[in-house]
DNA sequence: CCGCCACGT
DNA sequence: GTGGAACGTGGCGGA
């Protein structure tokens, strides 16, 4: 590699200025005027604030057929979204790469560098913005490296097919935001207000003393010392106060219930009503989420700054919030897609067994056949406390369950927990298989892989100590079920990019909630985007069982209707 | 900065 | 016999 002497600009520090080495091709790409490219159309970029002082020469880069590697592809993809460009360039990500080897692990490009390239990178050893400069000149030597490593773990579709392209996808929903309707959301927080306001003042009287409700350390006191309710559960730091405690305690005072609704409503007013006003842009009446696709140790996505992916639905005090996000900017309706049942799907692809299989492929209710089978009764003899208690366990099921936990979501015994699970496992021996199968393989292999072959390393499925072992076996059962599930979504994801594009249709995907696309679409559009959509969806990976996607559509994310006849 | 708690899938 | 549902993010209190 040959160095070139050059100046870095325009650094967080306008002030620094400074001489540092760079390879040729970064060299070119920052500071010539010709921008001459290495022998392969190739140069390394740092992500970092420093290619803000190439945006000419990094546009007219990006518009040519040649590749940049950089350390997080996303942002270059936002670059070019951000300037309108036309994306010729590939674009690498070192980040996403490693991201793949080792889910996890520090992403930073000193880390990145010490585990990949055994160089010992101390950001400290650098001043000012130099550091930039030097973070890139790691990149060819790490690239390489990261390369080789995803085809060594066969890793690298993964990375090529989904989770690159899906970088751009998400860069461009991240720049499209979603509108929300300030005004829907101020009467909600009134009402908070003064609910919140009365309740307090119920609560305080009612123990008698000034406190605050908010504070889990006073509460407790309050609960179970001044009022003399004996304890439920302790917590490493004192009483537990937590919703499943207050419930069992229901009935010891009557503060209790005013205590349940006060956590509920503040948690509304504090993070939805007042967080959404915050980051609120007042331009463009948008909300703008970052989609972080290197967090999670399961494949899936997450939503920051505002977390998009948790906006209320279970209870319609907190629902009433999705009626602040419509379409905008000349759309007029909203259209979710969602998976059903896909984890118990994807369950029943990588387990094979007959029962769930047939079961999918009938089309039939899964957690009245499920009761069924566990109650040993016809379908139609199901009661509805049947069907609860088997919707319980297959919701348990993909978590690796244990007789305690079901039996605490079922408010049961143990004993009966146990029988549930053990009448289960004898109706799907082929689930109970695949459990033990694959926690076998964890232990061999020290990680466990999804459909597409994602990785996770489970370091404490050997531990001698048993709650870190069976946390490692739980995770064993979970991860191939979720991290299968994400792969799908994903790829899903930048199929209805594609189709949208391909098709010339205006509309676009805003967010993704785990098994759910969101996008706004015109009058015009709707029907069109929804059969699109759909078949994407289902479509995207054959799976030895249906994927069934219901689509819906309205006005506003709170008021939509299914989409018929798709 | 960590623990608790509450919201989502 | 053990502790006991999987994956996240944000607000708050308190050290």
């Amino acid at each position: 590699m040959d160095y070139w002497e050059v100046q870095v600009k325009g650094t967080a520090d306008p002030e620094i200025d400074e001489e540092v080495f760079l390879p040729e091709e970064l060299a070119v790409l920052l500071e010539d005027e010709t921008l001459a490219l290495g022998d392969e159309g190739r140069a390394w970029l740092f992500s970092g604030e420093a290619f803000a002082t190439a945006e000419e020469k990094l546009e007219e880069f990006l518009s040519r057929e040649a590749t940049l590697v950089t350390d997080d592809a996303k942002k270059i993809y936002r670059f070019a979204y951000d300037r309108e460009i036309e994306l010729k360039a590939r674009v690498h990500s070192c980040q996403l790469a490693a991201y793949l080897l080792k889910p996890g692990s520090n992403m930073g490009i000193p880390a990145l560098a010490r585990a990949w390239l055994e160089k010992g990178v101390d950001p400290k050893q650098w001043q000012g913005g130099e550091f930039q400069a030097a973070y890139a000149s790691l990149l060819p030597e790490l690239w390489d490296r990261l390369a080789k490593g995803l085809a060594e773990i066969e890793a690298w579709d993964l990375y090529e097919k989904i989770e690159l392209p899906l970088s751009r996808v998400l860069a461009r929903m991240e720049r499209t935001g979603i509108a929300v309707d300030i005004r829907e959301l101020e009467p909600i927080g009134s009402e908070l207000e003064a609910k919140i306001s009365s309740l307090e003042r119920r609560i305080q009287s009612l123990a008698d003393c000034e406190f605050n409700i908010n504070s889990p350390k006073q509460l407790g006191e309050v609960l179970f010392e001044r009022l003399g309710i004996p304890p439920v559960r302790k917590t490493k730091t004192g009483y537990s106060t937590d919703a499943a405690v207050l419930e069992a305690i229901w009935e010891r005072h009557e503060i209790v219930p005013l205590i349940l609704e006060y956590r509920q409503l503040v948690k509304l007013q504090s993070t939805y009503i007042q967080g959404l006003k915050e980051v609120w842009n007042e331009e463009t009446g948008r909300i703008y989420t970052n989609f972080n696709q290197m967090v999670t140790a399961t494949g899936r996505l997450s939503s920051t700054e505002p977390n998009l992916q948790n906006i209320p639905v279970r209870l319609e005090e907190g629902r009433r919030i999705r009626r602040a996000f419509v379409p905008g900017g000349g759309y007029q309706r909203l259209l979710a897609a969602d998976y059903s049942q896909i984890e118990l799907r994807v369950l029943a692809h990588i387990s094979g067994d007959a029962a769930l299989l047939e079961a999918f492929r009938r089309g039939e209710d899964i957690h009245r056949r499920t009761a069924a089978e566990i109650f040993g009764v016809a379908l139609e003899e199901v009661s509805e406390s049947q069907r609860q208690g088997a919707k319980a366990v297959n919701f348990g099921l993909v978590y690796g369950q244990t007789d305690f936990g079901l039996a605490s979501s079922l408010g049961i015994g143990r004993q009966e927990a146990a029988d549930y699970i053990s009448a289960y496992f004898r109706r799907y021996p082929g689930v109970k298989k695949y459990m033990e199968d694959t926690v076998a393989k964890a232990r061999k292999d020290g990680f466990v892989t999804t459909l597409f072959n994602r990785r996770r390393y489970l370091p404490e499925i050997g531990s001698r100590n048993f709650q870190r072992r069976s946390f490692a076996e739980r995770t064993a059962i979970n991860t191939p079920i979720q991290g299968t599930a994400a792969d799908i979504i994903k790829l899903a994801m930048v199929e209805v990019e594609k189709r949208l594009e391909g098709e010339g249709l205006v509309s676009r995907m805003l967010l993704q909630v785990h098994d759910e696309l969101v996008l706004e679409t015109t009058a015009d559009e709707q029907k069109r985007v929804a059969k699109l959509v759909k078949a994407a969806m289902e479509e995207i990976v054959p799976l030895a069982v249906p994927l069934v996607v219901e689509v819906k559509a309205g006005p506003n994310w709170y008021n939509l209707e299914t989409v018929r006849d798709l």
